[in-house]
DNA sequence: AGATCCATGTAATCCGTTACATGATTGC
DNA sequence: GCAATCATGTAACGGATTACATGGATCT
């Protein structure tokens, strides 16, 4: 249940139409929560149903004609409660330390280079937000605002360091195991 | 599309019945990978209808009686495919990034404490896998599978610790921004 | 005028979650 | 024999993913 609220703290960010919010969503908010454009035009037509959001005035809204929203009073109250709301953590579920587990069980096989792959992924999405930590607060945050932008970008550097740490363990680890059948390891990208 | 190939693992490694599946799945497995009894019984379906796994003969098979299932040739060679199948990380999905973003916005109101009891409850699952390593490894692992499973467990350590890190470091800035406003005015900007 | 792209949507399918149902086993 | 529990399911719903469709704008 946190497309919607997700949905809803972008466009009191910034009001914006349907394609507008994809392209956001693959960026900024994207790294945190990814959404394809048709989850987003299902999810703004509910929410405009339920009176959170509406459209903008514009000329003629017909197919194939931007359309811009705006939150609603009832929306902004909404995304207030989400935020006090109490939720538990999921457990995190990503395929691949299961299919390390499963690389226990039928052999270890081609598992390496996939791993050392998803470290240097892991290791460009890092310096994407140190980037963007370079770029955008260079002389540090001004408004609260900002601030806790800042703070969500280093909740995803902390992540991702604890991914790249992992993986790196593991490459050693299974260079090791597959070492003693297989040749060397190759990565792509060493610093 | 892991939850058959979790289920694959889980079967190679003791074949079972769903129940006893689904108390697996509680434990170890579901620190990865969290599945309901209802999914894996769906699955288990599935899995046998589609001729990966069978059920082991048994006297008789009726409703309420236990079932065990075994996996075929056919189930191997598919996990076996799987592992060494090229498949991008997913966008980490959790609220809580998303809900401090949305703070921003409409005010971070009594989110702080609910930080303080996600970062508990991390911690309290960091301390049940160093439970685990002490338990399981202090010996250090003896065959392949164990230092695989070892490797997984050290991932979901190292993922803790990144959330950890990242929690405090949420508790120390919500603190200042929201002590600025209930307590003494002490707006001594930092840095 | 036709090709291409952009913006908005529909449809089908699968996965995950919650609620409920039913047969067997166990403890009293 | 009755209640509680265990094991195995069914049903309904909603979210996520993928494939496809349609109208408008733009470029040539």
């Amino acid at each position: 249940m946190s497309l919607p609220h997700a949905i809803l703290t972008a466009l009191l960010e910034k009001p914006s139409s349907g394609s507008e919010l994809t392209r956001r969503f693959d960026r900024s908010i994207g790294y945190f929560w990814s959404a394809t454009h048709q989850q987003i035009y299902r999810e703004l037509g509910k929410l405009e149903k339920a009176g959170l959001i509406r459209a903008l005035p514009s000329p003629i809204p017909t197919r194939g004609q931007k359309k811009e929203y705006e939150v609603l009073p009832k929306g902004r109250e909404e995304l207030r409660s989400w935020v006090n709301r109490r939720e538990d953590p999921k457990v995190a579920r990503d395929p691949l330390p299961l299919r390390l587990r499963a690389a226990g069980v039928v052999g270890v096989g081609d598992l390496l280079p996939e791993i050392v792959r998803h470290r240097d992924l892991h290791r460009a999405r890092l310096d994407e937000y140190r980037e963007f930590e370079r770029r955008d607060f260079t002389d540090g945050p001004r408004t609260e605002q900002e601030r806790i932008h800042l703070l969500v970008l280093r909740g995803g550097i902390d992540i991702e360091n604890g991914w790249i740490s992992w993986l790196t363990r593991a490459i050693d680890e299974l260079s090791e195991i597959s070492g003693d059948r297989g040749g060397p390891v190759s990565t792509a990208e060493e610093r």
